[in-house]
DNA sequence: TTACAGGTCTTGT
DNA sequence: ACAAGACCTGTA
């Protein structure tokens, strides 16, 4: 099916830092694997964009039933757009540009809590190593607690490093406790952003990444290093949160986006 | 060789 | 409550 979409970037968002197993097959065409989304028996969805219009793999059901979500069509991006516009914040408006085509995907809340406790202290092209190495361990699928044995992690090398035990007890508390994820989905931010940071290895970083783009919750702001780095340089008298409430977490991206492209 | 990467934990004050 | 220091490892 083809349809036009605006607001909508590929490659940005490929480049943004949310989603590690999009494969760029060919310039503006990515394969999106079924299972990112809500859905794990999806099959997987090869996406060309040319322009604002967009070809893709699936049919119309699956589009509005699935994808249509994933790529958060929901949320409207020109609102967001006139918010920055007219906020006067000369910064945000800069970093915008750069990545108006960014989206915050609506991606599966397990794999956000695995691939945000193995991004820490790491660098994109290890993390996305290391979630295809987790993924290979059960057939080129994201494993789903009880999908593998936890004991895993500590007997074939992923290239995680010290995060060993905090997969490993992840998959384990999971496991044991298997309405926590539905939990955490009926949770305020401020709850969910709490209960996360309870596992090891979930510092208040790690668990803003996993509200944001496994809960969707909006006004989650993860400060990494290249966020923490725009904020000394631009924003010395503080960051106005406040005007930005509803859509902090988008506005977040922008700013990870513009840092990360000029470095 | 050292520093850094989408940080967190532990320990000491 | 806050400040060091340690921590795996590939890349520049």
């Amino acid at each position: 099916m083809k349809i036009q979409i605006s607001n909508m970037n590929l490659k940005q968002i490929a480049e943004s830092g949310q989603c590690f197993r999009w494969k760029e097959i060919n310039t503006d065409t990515f394969v999106i694997p079924g299972d990112s989304g809500k859905n794990i028996g999806l099959p997987d969805l090869t996406i060309k964009q040319e322009g604002d219009i967009f070809e893709l793999s699936c049919n119309d059901d699956d589009w509005n039933s699935q994808w249509y979500e994933y790529f958060d069509m929901p949320t409207d991006y020109e609102e967001v757009k006139e918010r920055i516009f007219s906020s006067g914040d000369e910064h945000a408006i800069e970093a915008y540009k750069e990545g108006a085509g960014i989206r915050i995907l609506r991606q599966s809340l397990w794999e956000m809590i695995v691939t945000f406790l193995v991004s820490q202290n790491n660098n994109i092209k290890r993390i996305t190593a290391s979630v295809d190495a987790i993924c290979d361990l059960n057939g080129g699928r994201f494993p789903y607690p009880g999908d593998i044995k936890p004991k895993i992690f500590e007997e074939i090398n992923l290239g995680l490093g010290y995060r060993v035990p905090y997969l490993k007890e992840i998959y384990e508390y999971a496991a044991e406790n298997p309405r926590w994820l539905t939990k955490l989905q009926s949770m305020s931010f401020e709850e969910a952003n709490a209960t996360l940071q309870e596992r090891k290895g979930i510092g208040p970083k790690v668990a803003n990444c996993i509200c944001l783009f496994g809960l969707h919750q909006v006004d989650a702001f993860p400060i990494d290093t290249h966020v923490k780095q725009f904020l000394k340089e631009y924003y010395p008298n503080g960051f106005d949160f406040e005007y930005y409430k509803g859509i902090a977490g988008i506005i977040q991206q922008y700013l990870f986006y513009y840092e990360l492209k000029h470095k």
